[in-house]
DNA sequence: CCAAAAGTGTTGACTGTACACCCATGT
DNA sequence: ACATGGGTGTACAGTCAACACTTTTGG
């Protein structure tokens, strides 16, 4: 049995979600070095020293992104040889999840600002970044019928409509909207404000807020 | 921005359960190396070269326990600092389901030799492994809920009350039996073979097996 | 007054749950 | 004959899915 230390690169990678304009949007940076020089790819890089996959993941949300308050979980960790030229390179990807008012780009970073894209209609990716998408795509779509995490996604007060939006858009499929506020209602997980949004021209919608914004587990859902 | 290729200890640790007595059980081995020498541990160890931790734990697997057929999954990546003494080490985990049957112990090693505890009463482990373990438990519990897995731990052949059994075991709860054989039926993943299994001081049992042994999703479940 | 999105209940089908007795064998 | 686990059906309650019209505003 050849136990031996193999120093191997260790990297994050980080798929950023958000909703803008009703479509489900990723986060991507035009790659500044080889390999893949130019190419669009998932934020991410290798571990600092003594940094752990999590802090990094929370470094990169910082830097490329300017975000504070953030949905953050481990994904998947990929490293089959074949994904990077380099070689044996190990990425633990994660996915978070953020209302896109909480996004500060940096005007300092020119060609390396971010620019979000409507996750469906990705642009060719750097590495098996275009797999890793897919596989938080599915995972988002699973934690939606069993969590509230799509609070992590909305802004502070929305519509009940926004909200159903945003599931419709995540689940790709149209949901009944009586039953959906009947049965979202009875989650009890968020309650009317005093708001309403008024100014289009249609009847003003009420604005909610989530009781609380911390990751729970539902019964059944959706 | 400080981008290096950090060199890190790179690790994988599996969390091999089996049914055996109607009890859940795990496979430990007694740590043959410092850190941790002669304390219980999951098998596991460093990656060696050009192997992906998907490799590795497969190989980990027929080293320690002989094992052909199983299911294999991955499970989560653990990296924070302070779960290992000796620094900057990263341990892919993965989880394993396997009947007991198709396990055979290498009478080579001998202190190495692997034994099976009761996932309920497991001894103090090295490392985070206790964690490691609990996690494992948890997802196998949800995993039984909306899939077939529970295949991969049962033998080919098996009564009704055994797979009743093994649902109850790893739930942690007594399931209703009439209900149980109802919505199991129809879920279509089994059938009766042509056996009884007799000889005991009772009615002979009818023995079923699965129609198919491949990992399946299933719309809802318990 | 018209267009556009907001808001609201009922019914029938289905699914889940609770529950108790007879059966076939080995000793 | 009896002890032991094997095997079976029904009824009620709760949940899910389908479905259409009225309300309120801005232009």
């Amino acid at each position: 049995m050849n136990k031996l230390i193999r120093p191997r690169g260790l990297t994050t990678d980080v798929v950023i979600f958000t909703m803008e304009d009703e479509k489900l949007k990723v986060l991507l940076i035009k790659r500044a070095n080889e390999p893949f020089k130019g190419m669009w790819a998932l934020p991410g890089g290798f571990l600092l020293e003594k940094e752990g996959s999590q802090e990094a993941a929370f470094r990169i949300l910082k830097e490329k992104a300017g975000i504070k308050n953030v949905y953050l979980e481990q994904l998947y960790t990929f490293d089959g040889s074949g994904r990077d030229p380099r070689g044996s390179v190990c990425t633990v990807s994660y996915f978070a999840l953020t209302p896109r008012q909480t996004i500060t780009f940096d005007p300092g970073e020119d060609i390396q600002t971010p620019v979000f894209f409507s996750a469906d209609k990705l642009p060719k990716l750097a590495f098996d970044h275009q797999g890793i998408v897919n596989y938080a795509k599915k995972r988002l779509q699973a934690k939606l019928e069993y969590t509230n995490v799509v609070y992590s996604l909305l802004p502070k007060v929305f519509t009940f409509n926004q909200l159903q939006g945003a599931y419709e858009t995540i689940l790709g499929k149209k949901l009944d909207k009586r039953n959906f506020r009947k049965k979202f209602s009875a989650l009890k997980l968020i309650k009317p404000t005093k708001k309403i949004l008024t100014g289009n021209r249609q009847r003003p919608a009420k604005l909610y807020q989530f009781i609380s914004r911390k990751p729970t587990e539902l019964k059944k859902f959706f």
